[in-house]
Formats: structure tokens, sequence, C-alpha cells
DNA sequence: CTGCTAGGTTGCACGAAGCAACTCAGACTC
DNA sequence: GAGTCTGAGTTGCTTCGTGCAACCTAGCAG
């Protein structure tokens, strides 16, 4: 974690990296998205993370409001913990698809298995893509980035 | 960067995070693509980042065949160096675009900026979407995330 | 009451991050 | 031709986080 830019950059990016520069905190939202995974040990054993680690991510998550540590208890079982995503920590599917597709593509391994997206009802494949206002896909060569205040959108919006 | 996943996993998340992990390493390349930054003071301006720090990541990105050094002389100055994105460095503008959506969206700030993206020709702005098989956008809620083994996208296109 | 399992905590060792200071080489100034 | 400025780093030191192993605790099973 870098702390020049750190906790409240004006940069969107920057503040998103500060919740999720370490890269188990990225390796255990995508267990929690793709996977599933909802308690200790199904993250440590899925990512060999030690337990200290994984404790630390695991109440980060919590702290910046990704998920959310709730008790539970199955019949006949002690109650046990469990951490379920948020809503902003699912939305995060956007940037586990974006790692995702980027690995396939520019770090290619004969056994590499990669989570996909798919279309609940279908099963239907989906990618990521660029689209413009009215909807239509954008490659990626025919763009240029600039950075632009938040707000300015808003102002765009009413305008 | 987390040492048990490491260098080669299956996982196509984890390899790009074994690159990506450090979260300089993504503001390097959010610098790159959206400010065209090419120079070591210009990364160094704009980030504040410790110059030994800089120095090893932007070696680490050369060895990962995300940059290219060059060196250039303008007329009249002696020759220097460059750091010019690859074609791989260039396509994690996808990564840049979800992590700058997601914190303009879950990490708010009344004086933030964002980098957008807009189309070359016309300046619209595009944005990030799941698009499916047939080019229509899916809104994240309608999907399941699943692992799949790479391969099988080879064998999909040809079954 | 002994063991088993889930969900942690504690105690070190080591490597990386951060800061400051220094280097080096070419061009420009006087 | 001595000084100086500027870009592009390197070196040394300190501190903080990571990784590993070991330990702890609550409940249920036998």
């Amino acid at each position: 974690m870098p702390k020049a830019l750190g906790r409240d950059s004006a940069c969107s990016i920057a503040r998103s990296l500060e919740v999720l520069g370490d890269s188990w905190t990225l390796l255990i939202v995508r267990e929690a998205i793709v996977a599933g995974a909802t308690r200790f040990h199904e993250f440590r054993d899925a990512l060999g993370v030690a337990p200290n680690i994984l404790a630390k991510r695991l109440a980060s998550l919590v702290d910046d409001g990704l998920m959310v540590r709730r008790t539970y208890q199955e019949p006949g079982e002690r109650a046990r913990e469990e951490y379920v995503l948020t809503d902003a920590g699912r939305s995060l599917s956007l940037v586990v698809a974006a790692l995702g597709e980027w690995g396939r593509t520019h770090r290619p391994r004969p056994d590499g298995t990669s989570p996909r997206f798919l279309v609940e009802t279908s099963d239907d494949p989906v990618r990521l893509a660029f689209v413009d206002s009215r909807g239509g896909q954008v490659p990626p060569e025919r763009l240029v980035a600039r950075r632009v205040p938040d707000r300015e959108r808003a102002t765009e919006a009413i305008s």
C-alpha cells in the first residue's frame, strides 16, 4: 500500500487501490464472487493464505464495507462466522472480470482456469467491453483516456 | 505479493495479480494510459513515489513485457530514457476503467477525479459493461460466475 | 473427558517500502 | 574550463507488513 497517495486521494483509482491494493484482498473477493466462498476455512484452503493474514484482510474488507460478518448456526452445529459480500463487494465483478480477461489473454497457460461470467438464465457467456452512450461496443484502440472531475458527470446529465 | 499462489498459478486472476499486485504498478500504468506519461520524472512527480521504488517497478514492468524502455534524444538535448506501454500494457485499460468506475461509485469524493475513456473521433464517453454473445448489455445482477478451464473456450468455438 | 473442527491469536524472522542523501553524465552558462 | 542544472537513477538505513509455525478457545461427538 503506497503511503503517498494513500487514504483519500482525489483519484478514484487510487481510492480503489487503497482498498484493493493488497493482492490477497482481490483474491479473497474473487473467491467469494466466483466460488461463492463465505467461510474462513474455505478462503484459507482455496488460497493457501496464512490465517493471520486472512483474518486481517477479512477484517479490512468488513471495515471497508465490502463484506459483512455474520454469525449463523446450522441445526446440530455450533454458531459459526461467515463473510458475505455487500453490494459494493459484489460490484467488483467488473474488476475481477477485467483481471481475468487480461490474464487469460496476456499470461496464457495451457492448464489455466479463469472465472467466466454467464447469464444466469441461459448460461450464455459474457465478455467485458467498452460501450458508448448508444450501447454500441467500441474497441479499446479507438479510445483516448482523460482525467475528468467526477462532478462533470452530474453536470453533463443536467445540461 | 502473495507467495503461495505466486508465480504461475493456474488461475488467470492470480497470474494477473502476480504482475499487478503491487499497487504502485497499477498507478504507474494508469498514469501511462491516462496522462500519457513516459518519463521517469513524470511518474515520480505525478505519483510522489520514491525514486528507488519507481526504478524497481519500471524495471519489473519492462521485464514483464508491459512496457519497453527506449533511449531517445531530442535535438540539443542529451539522450534520455522513456518507458512506453506495449500492447499488453495498453490493454490494461479495461482493468483501469473498471477500477475507476468502482472507485467513483463506491468511494465517491466531491473533489474526486477519474479517468474517463472517450471515443477518439467523437469525444463520446464510454462505460464498461458486460455484453453477451449477441452484443447485448447484461447487468451484473443477472450473472453467475464460474471457474472454467481456459481451453474450453477453444472447444466452444469449434463445437 | 478426550478428541475434533472452525475460527481465529501470538511470536518471531525476513524482505520490501519509504525516506533522504548521494551519484553520474551531458548540455548550457559565463 | 569551472560551475551548475536537470534527468535518471543508486545506496544506506529504518520501519512496517508478510509468511510461517505454533498455540488457543468454544462447542459437539463419542
